[in-house]
DNA sequence: CAATACATACCATACGGTCGGTATATGTCA
DNA sequence: TGACATATACCGACCGTATGGTATGTATTG
């Protein structure tokens, strides 16, 4: 770990492990409940390095979500279920992956975006904006193969493919309302195969047993 | 507006008005966000009512929460979408409702414990557990109709009215999180749409044309 | 007279943010 | 090569304010 240099001035330690404190803590406590003291706590570093990286709390929260966009999108690019041939099952096999990594403590499989987008959407519209490219960019990568599943299956139904992107998407957000709510992961996991067997109806095709 | 006795201690008016004040604010701003000041201001009374009515701040929350059951069960018990003869229509019925009454600004159509129990989940128990309470306290009054359309109908899917209760309440809850993260209430309408075919699906209701 | 339903003044602290300082790395020019 | 200027990354003390909460007083009601 060396010492940032002029040429990659990302490599500073401190950014990176606020942000990896903001992505825990917030997803836990919430964005406003998080105060700039906690993360440098958690973070291991002083105020000072916590203004000299983000100007203001604000700041951190959009740098949270850019930094949750690029992580996530990194992490469901390398997932297998973009394995096979047909893309309906690349669809199939999404869903089936996002129920699949529901696991362990409710703050560990949970959306920092979607949590700060429902908290600050009024009062900070540049977090806001933030989580909401976050979550449009993760949806319009599920969308091509959507509509690729849509034409190779010639499906003419009264949705489009942007649509059922945004809809599960939708699904998944909500899943994880009830969790929190119910506080039981199954209550995020009982969505998706709800999801599961509208999209199975959708392409007509036959439904598979649920494990 | 008489002063409140002690035969009906609900008559506070400081109570209530703060009651609805936190409905508004936290919606908008989320719990963590309001400060009791805030409340107090919009409610136009002191600190020391805050403070009487409700022993703490989480208290307040609980009880805006136990408030928000109570007004949303009348509210819903008296809409219209109880109407239909057939129990598998008043479902529809249901989800048309709650597709219609998405109008105006976010907050006032939005989910005040789905905003509350996602913020709090970790940090507040109480306010958490009050939050599932009217949630699922709601599903409930969906399930039985659920229930009544499956055994009309003769539907033996793999799914039960609880179930497809609760997943109706995550693509409302969903659809609020799109529709704040993207700014626009045309994302929670939208999966609102896809739910009402996902319904008719697996009822084997044809679809009907959308407005 | 006792209980309720407030009002007002006050308090300790936690909060976001600022400021002056220091250590290290890099470019450059004699 | 080395001295110097400059920029970056970070430290830690400090500040003004906002916060949740309290203590005391008072008007009204039964």
């Amino acid at each position: 770990m060396s010492r940032p240099t002029i040429q990659s001035p990302e490599r500073g330690g401190a950014r990176i492990r606020l942000l990896e404190a903001a992505r825990d803590i917030i997803r836990a406590k919430g964005f406003a409940a998080t105060s700039v003291d906690d993360l440098c706590k958690a973070a291991a570093v002083t105020k000072g390095a916590f203004f000299h990286n983000f100007g203001s709390k604000d700041a951190l929260g959009v740098a949270a979500a850019e930094f949750w966009a690029e992580t996530t999108s990194g992490f469901f690019a390398a997932a297998p279920y973009h394995d096979p041939a047909d893309a309906l099952e690349r669809v199939l096999a999404y869903v089936a992956f996002r129920k699949a990594i529901i696991a362990g403590d409710l703050p560990e499989f949970t959306c920092l975006v979607g949590t700060m987008a429902q908290e600050v959407y009024s009062s900070s519209p540049d977090i806001r904006d933030a989580c909401g490219r976050s979550i449009f960019g993760h949806t319009a990568t599920l969308e091509a193969d959507i509509e690729t599943a849509r034409r190779d299956h010639g499906i003419t139904g009264n949705w489009t493919a942007e649509s059922l992107a945004r809809h599960t998407q939708a699904v998944i957000q909500g899943g994880f309302v009830l969790a929190k709510a119910g506080n039981s992961p199954d209550l995020a996991r009982e969505s998706l195969d709800h999801l599961d067997r509208y999209i199975r109806h959708l392409f007509h095709v036959t439904e598979e047993d649920e494990t």
